[in-house]
DNA sequence: ATCTATTTATAATT
DNA sequence: TAATTATAAATAGAT
């Protein structure tokens, strides 16, 4: 009898898939094959690693090594360097407390309203008079460059407020130490949601996989998400 | 003249790379390859993936569709455990029920909303000082377009604030959350510290960013958080 | 960065 | 859900 072989891995296109049955089946691989991915760059090149996927039905799985939770927080709180504005936003304006910080967000959010107002204005100028001034030339290439440290900076001032607010927050109360002394233990890994555990050979890896009771388990057989 | 083919790709033991040069080659080409499965199964399965990489030196690299700080985000509201912060904030406020929390922050919101008005008269105290700092100085150098993108991301980080305390109340209360607001926009792809862009379908993203940002394809509008 | 030879990952099928 | 298999992709080593 003649025997049908497959046709072997096809290409596919990189957009949704829309059978539900064949998305169910390549999310769990390609999750897998993402995580096991994510697992050997750890241990090849000794970085460590947070992977948090979200299915649309909000199901959460996650990878991490060491830990997810540790390193986001150092994510979340790293300012390898605060730049010369945001340091003198928050040194020169002493903020004290969070109703403070979401003062002095409030009153730059009202500045720049005001100052919204004001360039509309000139642009209108702008548009009636059809003058040809600095300020209506090449605005595409500068101002990329200019939005792009625009963003730099606050993306640091957002840091500075982050980590302000958590530091305000801890010296309300005795002790703390969110961003203090981190106990960083190396060599686990953090992997949730996962079934084999593609573990490293050498790399003192190990699978934590505590699954507490809000149920994020498998949900295998239907309803996938 | 003999040509000399190369063995092609050998395989390797999965264990920490000990010479130096090839380590730093390996990271670039398998941080790239991770990100870019991560970007294939965003499209494919229409997830949502976050993945923060620290380096050894301590540098971040990170991919996020649509954005790693949502994402975060929403990974940190879900968490089974308090972390440290919001212990504090809950032990220093001793804060007991829901109600009480609510409280706590409509208080926040009245505080804020009488800030909003006070900070009218220190914008008008702003704009005769005349201060050389980009929040104060340098806005009429900015087109309307990029003002508008200002004032977004400032009411982005304002609600970042409230969203913090926000989820740290709610986590006490292990159930809902008061002012549901998030910053979620889909469509968005946070790609920083990664290379080139292997596919660019249809809207290439230009996004404004202190690192190299690419979208697989992905390309929407970003805000500048 | 580019180029192969190979190893891996995985789409389709059972 | 777990194999199987043929093929697409990723990538180790060298240039």
């Amino acid at each position: 009898m003649a025997k049908k072989p497959s046709l072997g891995r096809q290409k596919i296109k990189i957009a949704k898939i829309q059978i539900k049955n064949h998305l169910q089946v390549t999310f769990s691989k390609r999750r897998s094959g993402l995580f096991k991915k994510a697992s050997e760059l750890c241990t090849l090149c000794g970085v460590e690693i947070a992977i948090v996927v979200f299915s649309p039905a909000g199901k959460v799985f996650s990878f991490g090594h060491p830990k997810v939770e540790s390193i986001i927080d150092r994510f979340l709180a790293r300012s390898p360097h605060l730049n010369s504005t945001s340091l003198h936003l928050v040194e020169s304006h002493r903020i004290a407390s969070i109703p403070e910080l979401n003062m002095q967000l409030t009153c730059m959010l009202n500045e720049l309203e005001a100052e919204k107002k004001r360039s509309e204005t000139l642009d209108e100028m702008r548009k009636a008079s059809q003058s040809q001034f600095w300020w209506e030339a090449p605005i595409e290439d500068l101002n990329l460059h200019e939005l792009e440290q625009l963003k730099d900076s606050m993306e640091e001032l957002k840091k500075t407020v982050t980590i302000q607010a958590n530091r305000l927050l801890a010296e309300n109360s005795n002790s703390m130490s969110f961003f203090g002394t981190n106990n960083s233990i190396r060599g686990g890994v953090d992997y949730h949601e996962m079934k084999p555990a593609p573990i490293i050979s050498s790399s003192s890896s190990s699978v934590a996989s505590h699954v507490p009771s809000y149920g994020y388990g498998y949900g295998y057989g239907h309803g996938l998400f």
